[in-house]
DNA sequence: GCGCTGACTGAGG
DNA sequence: TCCTCAGCCAGCG
């Protein structure tokens, strides 16, 4: 795949991710299927500027550490469950791609 | 062709 | 709960 389809691919996802909702570089790499978390991170950086870079986060729910407060600023404004510790609520606030057609288990990204 | 670097992740102390 | 270490994938000098 060309860079530049795969850059397409990572930002077309983040522009789908929903307002006060967040995601993983993890799962972005897998919902693409192509690179890992490292490569959609170095994309970001490169490219991410025309899209909601912010909804974007750690696996553990930490914003990106180059620009946590601006991110944190965003996340807060967008209603977007932020813990007193500066993590994002993941069991809530957790927006999974489009992996597979599989919906039938829990759209929210809430196990349970 | 080789080695360094990074907007990452998961495990271990 | 926080800090550190090792593994991983690609781009770039």
């Amino acid at each position: 795949m060309e860079r530049e389809d795969y850059v397409e691919a990572v930002l077309s996802l983040v522009e789908q991710i929903p307002e006060g909702r967040v995601t993983t570089y993890g799962a972005l790499a897998e919902a693409i299927g192509s690179g890992g978390p490292r490569q959609v991170g170095t994309v970001m950086s490169t490219y991410g500027g025309p899209v909601p870079w912010w909804r974007v986060v750690h696996a553990d729910g930490t914003p990106a550490q180059v620009h946590d407060a601006v991110a944190l600023e965003h996340q807060r404004a967008e209603g977007t469950p932020v813990r007193p510790s500066g993590k994002v609520d993941m069991r809530r606030a957790m927006w999974w791609p489009e992996p597979g057609p599989d919906v039938s288990m829990h759209p929210d990204g809430i196990p349970e």
